[in-house]
DNA sequence: TATAGCTTTGCAACCGGTTGCAAAAAGTTA
DNA sequence: TAACTTTTTGCAACCGGTTGCAAAGCTATA
């Protein structure tokens, strides 16, 4: 059906080495000959098969590109950095979406018969284990958005979320703000935990009050929305909140407003992520912005590295955060 | 390095074929012989490569799936869709981003390198040739959210999109609106024209009012705000507005009330899709849904026909849209 | 027990490429 | 022109599998 090797040879009456070698950069070919190949080639339209030469070259310039967050809008545009950014150094995006129906070690073994080269794992919430799991598997592996470690198992890249906790809490307090909360995402995120952390202990450090904490269910519109309406019937609330990201914020919002209260008026909001839809002009949310594009980019020259490179020691790199100033907090007094 | 076949066959003291055909379902094996290489390729970790085998059987179970809309929010539940619905038919998406960089034809070469079974073109703005260059060159395609068409050169899944200008003009004039408008998305998008088209036939047959007409730039926010925002200062509004699409009419949304104005008592607004984020309480969107689910089951399931059936005749199916009542059009009076 | 019929197995060729090696061709130098 | 380098080329083996074919092994039948 589709032109091989063999019938580029024969048009051009050369041996099917000679046809590999042009197609092949840095092997030895004579100017006539490369012209009697691609004139061949031309005529019959051939391209070569990659899979075919992965065999022998070992390299399928196949990436795994696993996710478990399909449904985070934010992860729309990760997904469009990773897969220009991958496409821009001719390396092929294979996605992975894991669920409940779709586990992390039957991706182990699906991507093992493609014979990836590489494997990125976009997610913030999986555990550790997915992304060493291919490491023990002998595939080159970066964990972006993962938590940061002193003694990584993989490469992460990722923010430095006690960082941003820190930034939260000089933030709200440089804004006044006396009675603070913490509106975190799912108690058992790692991220969620590692903010909370730094939050309190740069409070602790500055003198200020000690928050409330609570927890949603989900990095989500609903969940986020949920625990607000839960926070303003049951409790006093607080004057500003530090949310887990931008989209619990949004769904925050929602409830402050259906309450019957102004933001940033009567009630602060700090999100984290800085998602485009946090710009817009309705929403208009403060927030901690990560710097996907550089976590994005890191996180391919890691794994580009990687392919070249033996296996090196793992790292965690940790980037910083930056605080967007919109409309959901006041102005410093 | 990796286990391969004739690891497994010395170590189970048997032929290289008794190997592969213990791996390969409907060959000819006997029990005693199963359970030794069984036995063998337990012990050694051994999975078969599935880019090997691919040479011979000529099915690499990998589906070209590509795109150019990697902005609008709603493709993140599109992705989310067609990544599950293929993986549990054992299918493997490699993902290509359209782009100025990274032109259609460039990724038809790329996914003939890759052998892909198929490709899925999910756009409603790409034109069809693209779609038809892979068909051309002899691969299964189906072109999901494309235009319907009586003679289609290629299968196409999506909504009718005259319909569904039909029931949004049946939809305000039944709320009693009079001056009536149309905000489309980019004018050269096949959708916008078959809404309009729609749109204008329903208002002339049931006698209405000749409705202004204008376009976006995009189906984004930006540019739904920046249109609205000009109709606001330049010219008198009309009662309601069919906008393009959800993320569209929320760009409008947030002008109209960055104006003064209120919605629906002072502009109704009627989007289409129904994407998730038009059900949060603070956008709360009427809106006119695209059966998402079945667009994207209906696509693999007719990719995967083409997979095994030889070429059929193209085929375009339109599966019928349904308006959701929400908040931005006025009861029926 | 011989024979026919079915199942199981291994051999060897093949899928579409790459690559080490040695022979052939071309280029240098004297 | 001869001798020596360097470059170009083809052969053949290989990457990790599959598969048609014929031989070998079994089972059933007479």
């Amino acid at each position: 059906m589709a032109i091989t090797l063999n019938d580029v040879a024969q048009r051009a009456g050369v041996s099917r080495s000679a046809v590999s070698r042009t197609f092949t950069d840095g092997a030895s070919v004579s100017k006539v000959m490369r012209q009697k190949v691609e004139d061949a080639a031309i005529e019959l339209g051939y391209t070569p098969n990659f899979l075919a030469r992965s065999l022998t070259t070992r390299s399928t310039k196949l990436i795994g590109l696993v996710s478990d967050n399909f449904h985070n809008p934010i992860f729309l545009e990760v997904f469009d950095q990773f897969t220009r950014g991958l496409q821009d150094r001719g390396l092929r995006p294979l996605l992975v979406n894991l669920s409940e129906t779709y586990q992390a070690s039957s991706s182990l073994r699906m991507l093992q018969q493609y014979s990836v080269d590489g494997v990125i794992v976009a997610s913030s919430t999986l555990p550790p284990e997915v992304s060493e799991a291919f490491r023990s598997a002998g595939i080159p592996v970066v964990n972006s958005f993962g938590r940061f470690s002193l003694a990584p198992k993989v490469d992460v890249v990722g923010i430095d979320d006690e960082a941003c906790g820190q930034i939260a809490a000089e933030t709200l307090l440089a804004r006044g703000y006396k009675r603070l909360a913490f509106l975190g995402g799912p108690q058992a995120a790692t991220s969620t935990q590692s903010r909370l952390r730094g939050f309190l202990s740069e409070l602790q450090r500055a003198g200020g009050p000690t928050p409330d904490i609570t927890f949603a269910e989900a990095y989500s519109f609903e969940a986020g929305r949920a625990e607000m309406q839960r926070l303003l019937r049951e409790t006093t609330p607080a004057e500003a909140y530090f949310c887990g990201d931008d989209v619990l914020s949004i769904g925050a919002l929602s409830a402050i407003r259906d309450h019957g209260l102004r933001v940033p008026e009567d009630i602060g909001l700090l999100g984290v992520n800085d998602m485009q839809m946090s710009g817009w002009q309705n929403i208009n949310l403060t927030t901690i912005a990560q710097p996907f594009a550089e976590i994005i980019q890191t996180s391919i020259d890691v794994i580009v590295d990687m392919l070249h490179a033996p296996k090196q020691p793992a790292q965690a790199r940790r980037l910083p955060c930056r605080l967007v100033e919109r409309g959901t907090l006041r102005a410093r007094p």
